[in-house]
DNA sequence: GACTAACCGGAACCTCGTCCCATTTACTAT
DNA sequence: ATAGTAAATGGGACGAGGTTCCGGTTAGTC
């Protein structure tokens, strides 16, 4: 007569699940605080262990309640990413031009990109185990891109000939290393990248 | 062949420091060769000690002649470098157009780039450790480019909005992860990239 | 042929990602 | 309240890779 209360065998905390004991609940939300915090001190690729050591937990906590690094990168920026999906359609609503709604939307994304350190980098890295957060964000942005693309395109201000994915990879990749000191500013080539897609 | 090792710091050993005994000139080219074969097929972040058991070499003696990876990098690129930096002027005064010269030379930087795995991530890099290789391309390529721009803005065919070294970092931005199997052809994007320059 | 200094390469050390396992702890039924 | 149980924990073990040290080796010279 045990509780059979959520007898599943695997892990469920993947993405979303939240823990059910309190502990668990209360060490997830300490890794995430954490997380965040030693992001941006030492950007997302900082030592499993400083973040732990952080924490105040083991790293083996991280890694049960995070199997992947992509999945604690997806769990900190997820609200953001998410009021950044959300603020398409409203800069469409709002702006005079689907042209000025795409570009402001994409000043949004690039803002975010620059304030956090190797995060685009890691966004555009071919391994294999980042492949979760580059899923996450094309899957959350591409369809607001896209969007914002086809309203440009029916008005005739720009020419379709990129995908919405090909855009945002993009302007990911050209947001790389802009928080370098030598490096500059990624905001004029956007904006050369985004004029030419004008007819 | 090179004459210019005139300014470079104390350190003399750096890049083009040929040694003067024969054992030491045979393992450095064997270190080149090897480098060169693994950096095809394990991209140019290749564990050290495979390109040493390919060269048939310890580690130490990689790192004797090449300090950090870097120096390794340029070595084993500077020919093909070189080529690309000599390829500009040639097409300036073969092809119709400026403006099409500097599409074409780009191209062949783009063809240079997706063929060498992993080596745009690596220019992009923020890691103090890549920064002689950083240099190295900016100074050779960057003239190249400067002068490409300058010939196709006389000509009105672009309006002069980007400096040469932010170009040539949104092209090397804009190949990173071209290798990938689901990351598409980085052309388009560069395609875009270049039309944006018009007036 | 002997001497010297440059050179070599394997081994050792360090950092970091990842996972195992003995121990602890929160929840539930009695 | 309490005992039982499964979930959760965290310290440490293991492996991969970068970097450096050190005793042995060898090319070039007298």
């Amino acid at each position: 007569m045990t509780t059979d209360m959520g007898n599943v065998t695997s892990n469920d905390r993947g993405s979303e699940g939240e823990p059910k004991r309190a502990d668990a609940r209360r060490n997830r939300q300490a890794i995430l605080d954490a997380a965040a915090a030693v992001f941006v001190t030492s950007g997302v690729n900082a030592p499993i262990r400083e973040i732990a050591a952080k924490a105040g937990t083991g790293t083996a906590t991280i890694y049960r309640h995070f199997p992947t690094r992509a999945d604690l990168i997806v769990a900190v920026y997820r609200h953001q990413v998410d009021s950044y999906a959300e603020a398409g359609p409203a800069l469409l609503a709002s702006t005079a031009s689907p042209y000025e709604a795409l570009r402001a939307w994409i000043d949004l994304f690039v803002d975010f990109l620059v304030t956090k350190h190797g995060l685009a980098s890691v966004l555009q890295s071919d391994d294999q185990r980042f492949d979760p957060l580059h899923e996450y964000f094309l899957e959350r942005l591409v369809p607001v891109c896209g969007q914002l693309l086809e309203a440009a395109a029916v008005g005739g201000e720009i020419r379709c000939t990129l995908e919405p994915h090909e855009l945002m990879r993009g302007v990911g990749s050209l947001c790389i290393g802009a928080d370098r000191t030598s490096g500059g500013d990624p905001r004029p080539l956007v904006a050369v990248l985004i004029a030419g897609l004008r007819p």
